[in-house]
DNA sequence: GATCCTCGAGTTCG
DNA sequence: CTCGAGGATC
């Protein structure tokens, strides 16, 4: 082997093992091992300066697994458990333990799988003396000091048992303390963590054990090391646990067989976001330690318990660059563009990164391995990098100072979170204007998305709202990918997009601080664009809703002749400037009530049921707050459900719901 | 001035 | 869905 041979080999191993260890938290090798195999490449690369490389691992900073704390040998090594990622792979380990036993049935037990770090225990005469991180599962670092401003690790047992005795478990960061501790760094200036597991093993290896007490972190105990002949079983073990004074998890359950086992498997898998704390899965293990012991363990894998891994939400993957698009509004939105990643069975490629301001607080840099969440809400986000997997090539992301679209000057008002395009006719804000004027809570025009848009002010066919009404099935159909029938259906969708109405107007206009409900009460109160745009903001302010801000901007508006001349111009073509009287509300038992509508209907889609509502004369809105009457909860309600339940507001499920809208609509004369 | 509430804007994949 | 910011209210 050459000596370039030898240093390639070198980098692949530490490489390897530094993603094992930070990425993984797998580690493969001992910190000494890696210690070793970093002194020869560094020592090669010091008498071979032609070897050396920007890429070397010796060049990475800070990133070595840490010597800071003593190494300390497991007494027994701290196994991983294999994974199981589907029901099968479950059955598949049941019918090898039951054949290798010669059993019809084996009894399982089943604990939930906290997402913190593996930590051995050690007490003597009853007193705790050593604990140590699990490291590669034979060496770990000592922690004593830091373990020991955990509350949930006794300090003295509840009975003093002679001689040595060790238990091991979890220790982990409960959501709401990571929340707690990432607003207490976003006041202060640090960057955020980017999810309790590293904030906690960020923790538990502070220096000083002060730091580790401010984390507020927790502790659960699952094993029993070396446990006396008369506990039996895994199931006996985590009672004894208790008896000692350790917190033990209490949603464990015993499985006559594997089906129950899977049964739990699918209960907690849905029920995870009721925990206070982070899981990744189940760990299902065989009860009875007779059983254990015939099985035994291959490699580093006991051969009586596997891992059941819920669908990932989380992923790490490479941030390859942050690209700048144009909003609507002329915001720059910088987007991550990712080493395409799976998490739950989708590709993720790009996640949005909202400002500088959110990029700067999480420290994420181009070229950083970061983490991607993908929660309950679906969308992707990037919540932070892993630092230890820094090059120091890593580059700080700056907003432009010009467009990169129309390379306008870039303005960021003092205070603002957003940057912004400062040309109005910058052609990426047309193209957003466009898709917001024809969107659904616009002027509804269907058939012209965001594709269509782009090539309708690419080909400078459109230029204002009022192009569109002139556009003929002819012309339309020269453009690509449009045939005549589309071309005659969105001529039709255009035509009939006229009489939406001044509220629907008002919104696909797109004036700064009017949304749909803004746009609502002014459509109420001013009846027509002629009356509107004559309002001073003195007059302005006397609706609902309309503050300084909102009337200014209104005025701004109104005050151009190019938003003039654009809205003459819709009105020549024929589009309805007015708000047909909407029927007043009825006098309905609901008249006045406030809805917020979550999650999935069966019956109606959201839109429909708040229409149903509003003709009612029931008020909708987006948030839950003490003035709320009533949530109505569909399938898979998120916060809004739980909000609900913290300020005692009442919830109607979907059935409750149908209910009241019925009794409204033809109420039981008294 | 503080606090709660509401609204607007941007958002991924298939 | 979540964040940021304006408006209303005490």
């Amino acid at each position: 082997m050459t000596l370039h041979d030898r240093v390639e080999r070198l980098r692949e191993q530490l490489d390897d093992a530094n993603y094992r260890y930070y990425v993984l938290d797998a580690p493969t090798i001992s910190d000494a091992a890696y210690d070793k195999l970093l002194r020869e490449l560094q020592e090669i690369e010091e008498q071979h300066p032609e070897l050396r490389s920007e890429l070397s691992p010796t060049r990475r900073i800070g990133a070595a697994p840490s010597s800071r704390f003593a190494p300390v040998e497991h007494r027994a090594s701290m196994l991983s458990l294999a994974n199981a990622f589907s029901t099968d792979e479950l059955r598949a380990f049941d019918e090898r333990v039951r054949k290798m036993l010669g059993e019809a049935q084996v009894g399982y037990i089943c604990e939930l799988k906290i997402d913190g770090l593996a930590v051995a225990l050690r007490y003597r005469d009853g007193a705790f003396v050593q604990g140590a991180t699990r490291g590669d599962g034979r060496v770990g670092e000592e922690v004593t000091g830091n373990l020991r401003v955990i509350p949930g690790v006794p300090l003295r047992l509840r009975e003093r048992l002679r001689g040595d005795f060790e238990a091991r478990g979890e220790v982990y960061l409960r959501k709401s303390d990571f929340h707690a501790l990432n607003q207490r760094r976003e006041r202060e200036g640090a960057a955020r963590f980017a999810n309790p597991r590293n904030a906690a093993s960020g923790g538990l290896r502070q220096l000083d054990p002060e730091l580790t007490r401010e984390r507020h972190l927790s502790f659960f105990a699952y094993t029993l090391v070396d446990p006396s002949p008369e506990i039996a079983t895994q199931h006996a073990a985590l009672e004894r646990l208790r008896a000692l004074g350790f917190p033990v998890n209490p949603n464990v359950r015993p499985a006559e067989s594997i089906e129950h086992a899977i049964a739990f498997c699918e209960e907690w898998e849905r029920r995870r976001d009721e925990l206070d704390y982070e899981i990744d899965g189940v760990a299902i293990k065989v009860d009875r330690f007779d059983f254990q012991d015939r099985l035994g363990t291959v490699a580093r894998d006991p051969r009586w318990a596997v891992a059941f891994k819920f669908k990932a939400r989380e992923a790490t993957t490479k941030l390859e660059a942050i690209t700048v698009s144009v909003g609507r509004t002329g915001t720059l939105n910088p987007n991550a563009v990712l080493a395409p990643v799976e998490i739950g069975g989708i590709t993720i490629r790009n996640a949005t990164l909202h400002n500088e301001a959110y990029i700067a607080g999480n420290d994420i840099r181009i070229g950083d391995t970061v983490i991607v969440v993908r929660a309950g809400d679906v969308i992707p986000r990037v919540v932070g990098p892993i630092r230890e997997l820094r090059s120091g090539k890593e580059k700080i992301f700056h907003m432009p100072t010009k467009c990169p679209v129309c390379g306008a000057d870039v303005d960021r008002p003092e205070g603002e979170a957003m940057a912004r395009c400062t040309n109005a006719s910058c052609p990426a804000q047309l193209v957003e204007r466009l898709r917001h004027y024809a969107s659904r809570g616009a002027m509804d025009i269907e058939g012209l998305g965001d594709v269509l848009s782009e090539q309708l002010v690419a080909g400078g066919v459109v230029k204002s709202f009022a192009d569109l009404y002139a556009l003929d099935a002819t012309r339309l159909a020269s453009l690509e990918r449009l045939g005549e029938k589309s071309a005659t259906n969105l001529v039709q969708a255009i035509a009939v997009s006229k009489a939406r109405g001044l509220t629907r107007l008002l919104v696909g206009l797109g004036i700064r601080y009017v949304g749909e409900q803004t746009a609502a009460i002014l459509a109420r109160d001013f009846r027509t664009m002629e009356a509107l745009s004559a309002a001073d903001e003195e007059h302005l302010q006397r609706s609902e809703g309309i503050g300084p801000e909102v009337a200014a901007s209104l005025r701004l508006f109104f005050a151009q002749k190019r938003n003039r001349d654009a809205i003459a111009a819709l009105a020549a073509a024929g589009v309805e400037m007015e708000e047909r009287g909407a029927a007043p509300a009825p006098d309905s038992a609901l008249k006045g009530k406030r809805f917020v509508l979550t999650g999935t209907l069966a019956s109606m889609t959201r839109d429909e049921a708040k229409s149903a509502l509003e003709a009612l004369g029931a008020r909708t809105s987006d948030s839950v707050s003490g003035k709320t009457d009533f949530v109505v909860a569909g399938e898979e309600a998120g916060s809004k459900l739980q909000r609900a339940r913290e300020l005692n507001v009442p919830v109607l499920d979907e059935a409750a719901f149908q209910h009241m809208l019925t009794e409204a609509r033809s109420p039981t004369p008294q």
